[in-house]
DNA sequence: AGTCACCGTCTTGTATACACAATATCAGAG
DNA sequence: CTCTGATATTGTGTATACAAGACGGTGACT
């Protein structure tokens, strides 16, 4: 008597370690300018160079490696400027769930959203900002989907944890936290509101600030740097 | 089935497997519901099962087919809601390209978007809508690349790539071709004015009508059928 | 007669083996 | 001592072999 729901847990090898290794990658075990053999990471994962071979072109194409033939995988030197490029693309992105979302956002998901916002408050006030940093997904996540844009939601949803690492970074940064949730407030508002327009830019400026952020801190590592 | 004669690879056949099988994909070879079974494939193209599957992989990571664990590869049935939705993130991305290109583009890139341009008017004026197609592809590159963000360029071009099967349809359309070069008009004009949110609301509009027009088509068609 | 279970076949997923290209090493010449 | 070229080694790319799950058919039981 097989139930219905029963879950086999059957996914191929190949995706387990495509999201070990890119665990690894984001996490900097693997740093950029690594050279991932693949039967090194055979041996690691206790698996043969197949599942191995197939979960490095499998991150290939999302981006996070860089594969070269006869010449192997390695994980590519993500420059400044290029992340900036990533942080722009991602704000247009997220203006444009913004947008759709201000007009076609129904009642549950108004709920569903101010749920995720209150979250982030009680996280806020809580100065947790591990927390705040994970619930924040979430409220973005619930933009997405109230764009009604199931393509849409897929680019932004791959889009925001390529970039999450360097998202990450600015966990630190001095009242961070407080002046996000405060951003948020006003996307909320505009979306509710179902202005649109509004809602665009607020997101578009909310996403700008954190790829500005992020160029900052960079500046700041390279004068920490240069400086000794 | 080594054939020694063949000209030494230098690209991974999983890469050209990929593109062969892309191409056979978007024109309609292997129409949407095929199972692409690799041993088939590989027989067909005179390869192991290895680069096959390698290459149906890239196309999964890239949206092109999906895969189910254990059960093979399978080209799937995109709905016309989904390619409307994919229609509506080209626009904004097309959109985001304009802007930016209204704001950085170069002037050699400028000579290079009004060259473009012109071999568009000389295809609409000899009434050589395949010619105009394959032209119109290079004038909106040369937009994307006008935007400076090498990340953006990638991203549109993948999702242009992706919606060429769609987009063709359309040549047909009664004075598409005239209204398309009129519209690119407005574009280039918007452009070099340097008028980003001109340059923005024109691409927008101008892929915006491409994804009306594809609904229109599929409306077309589907009372076409249901009437005999 | 219909339904369910069991079994065979087929296809996918993984492992292993082999071929060849690229890089590293070392020796010899300048 | 350095540079160059040949050789060795390493690691990728492809093929083949093996294992395991999924689908279809047939038979038995209700």
């Amino acid at each position: 008597m097989n139930s219905p729901t029963e879950i086999p847990a059957v996914t191929r090898q190949s995706e387990r370690l495509g999201e070990l290794i890119e665990e690894r990658i984001v996490t900097g075990v693997y740093p950029p300018g690594t050279r991932l053999d693949e039967q090194e990471l055979a041996n690691t994962f206790g698996v043969s160079r197949t599942p191995v071979r197939e979960a490095l072109i499998q991150l290939s194409s999302a981006g996070l490696i860089e594969i070269r033939p006869r010449r192997g995988a390695t994980v590519p030197e993500v420059g400044a400027d290029r992340v900036c490029e990533m942080f722009e693309v991602m704000a247009e992105l997220e203006a444009m769930c913004g947008r759709l979302a201000a007009r076609r956002i129904t009642a549950d998901e108004q709920l569903a959203l101010q749920e995720a916002h209150r979250a982030c408050e009680a996280a806020r006030d809580a100065n947790t900002p591990d927390v705040y940093y994970q619930l924040n997904e979430v409220f973005h996540q619930r933009i997405y989907e109230a764009s009604h844009n199931s393509f849409l939601v897929e680019q932004a949803t791959a889009l925001h944890r390529r970039l999450r690492p360097y998202r990450r970074l600015q966990l630190r940064v001095r009242n961070r936290m407080a002046t996000s949730f405060n951003e948020h407030q006003a996307i909320v508002d505009a979306i509710v509101k179902g202005d649109s327009d509004l809602a665009s830019a607020q997101l578009r400026a909310h996403v700008t600030v954190q790829g500005e952020r992020f160029a900052d801190l960079v500046a700041t590592l390279r004068d920490f740097k240069a400086g000794g």
